[in-house]
DNA sequence: CGGGGATTTGACACATATCAAGAGCGGTGG
DNA sequence: CCACCGCTCTTGATATGTGTCAAATCCCCG
């Protein structure tokens, strides 16, 4: 038994007032009961309560029926499963990915701290892609059923929820615009680019972190091939752009990778 | 003053208990009054009103501020409009698109009658795209926060809008998949088939229709270019998958086109 | 400390882009 | 109603970006 499963057995609490049901472990994941709710959580900011006030947070901890520990290279929840909640990244690094009858794997997302993962299963009642979770990581479970009753008295999430949906959407539509549109270095800039603001709006630094994932996942992701990659890496650092060691990137010039993006060839 | 115009005034009646302020028109759209509501549109199967009963749709319908009529090759909105509302396709074809500085020009989606545009909009309070209509087309106005307010009192209509959302992510993983990981010919075999199930869910023949987006349109849809969509429409034809002549598609043999797709090379 | 997956790099192949020319069709105006 | 013009589409020849295959090195994880 490792010590986050231990860890996770000591975290048991009764703190949802009345669990109607038990959610099925999947692998070796683990369901905890929450003890610390979304008003204590450091991802408040980010996270499904962002512009809530304090009243409201207290609802809508209400939500979270349980937390999920996944170990690395584990999934979530997996293309077909039932849809029943959405889950938000309490710590670590997802990635969810579709698949194609031949095995060809297309990554979808990568998902970090405070970020909402399910969505495209509403629609279908469904899960249609696979969740995997890149380091060992913990998710917080929202019943949807609960999510649907209680937006519907506060209006405050309501308005949170659409907005999170909404910028799913439009974070895909810059997917779209990259993979159809823009070549292999400048697929790999906007990556990092993104990357970058996203730990730095988590406090983390903009400059300075490790990849979770495989040059073959930022591949699968960007739509290249890892060599590709790879290669655009080592370009982006002789030219003095970044650093680069295995998985530990360096922004160095931001504003050269921003420059790379949008003008075409060269 | 052409005949639709002439329709168009001739169709406004005061249908909306009490329009709170007036539509901007953009270009030479014309805004009018509603005279048929969503309960006699013959859409009703596809659209938001979907699933529910006739005192539920009675409801949604107030929700429908206006008809916008847009011409071929006129915006319904642009990239960067203040979002006050979300649009129905009445009737006609559209194009939403994004763009990068240097003028590529990425299309991230085609609307047919039914289908709900502008949903990109609701996090940012803005429009992140040009939608652009392909054909003389209408499309209902639906004002936003109307749209809110109805769906807190009508858990079918939270329900479906929530569906709808859902819908457009996973319709975006699709792309992704196919932009991410397919080759030419799978690229458009998808596209062929997706267009042909959508007309036939709308009653319209899936085996023969006319497309209302050029070549070029198309590739830019799908990360191609225009030469190399024409390529696969020519080689489709002479394998006796379609049959083509400019814009109009017949679909011949709907399982050897699935059959391209999702199995590699070959 | 050992082994296997991840990464880098090179050489070559191939799918798609680019450039170019001509044909077809549709809308417009005489 | 016909003829013209311009836009769209098709097709060919060639260029190029990225994929494929292969081998060596590096590290990280167990």
């Amino acid at each position: 038994m490792d010590k986050d499963l231990k860890a996770s057995i000591a975290e048991v609490q009764v703190f949802v007032a009345s669990p109607r049901r038990a959610v099925p472990a999947r692998g070796s994941s683990e369901v905890t009961r929450v003890s610390t709710g979304c008003a204590n959580c450091n991802l408040h900011e980010i996270c499904i309560p962002c512009g809530l006030t304090g009243r409201e947070v207290d609802q809508v901890e209400e939500l979270i029926y349980a937390r999920r520990r996944v170990k690395r290279g584990e999934s979530l929840y997996r293309a077909g499963d039932a849809f029943n909640s959405l889950y938000a990244v309490r710590s670590g690094f997802f990635k969810t990915s579709q698949m194609l009858e031949d095995g060809r794997e297309q990554i979808t997302a990568f998902y970090m701290a405070g970020e909402i993962m399910g969505m495209d299963g509403i629609g279908p009642e469904r899960h249609s892609c696979n969740a995997v979770a890149l380091e060992d990581s913990q998710a917080c479970v929202i019943l949807y059923s609960r999510l649907e009753v209680l937006s519907r008295n506060l209006p405050g999430l309501q308005q949170q929820f659409h907005k999170v949906m909404s910028r799913e959407i439009a974070r895909e539509h810059g997917v779209m615009l990259l993979l159809g549109s823009m070549r292999a270095e400048e697929r790999l800039a906007a990556f990092l680019l993104n990357l970058s603001q996203r730990f730095a709006a988590r406090r983390y630094s903009g400059h300075e972190f490790v990849l979770r994932m495989t040059r073959e996942e930022i591949g699968s992701y960007l739509g290249l091939k890892l060599e590709t990659v790879s290669r655009a890496f080592s370009k982006f650092q002789e030219e003095g752009l970044i650093s680069v060691r295995h998985k530990r990137v360096g922004i160095l010039d931001a504003t050269g990778l921003k420059r790379m993006i949008g003008r075409g060839l060269h």
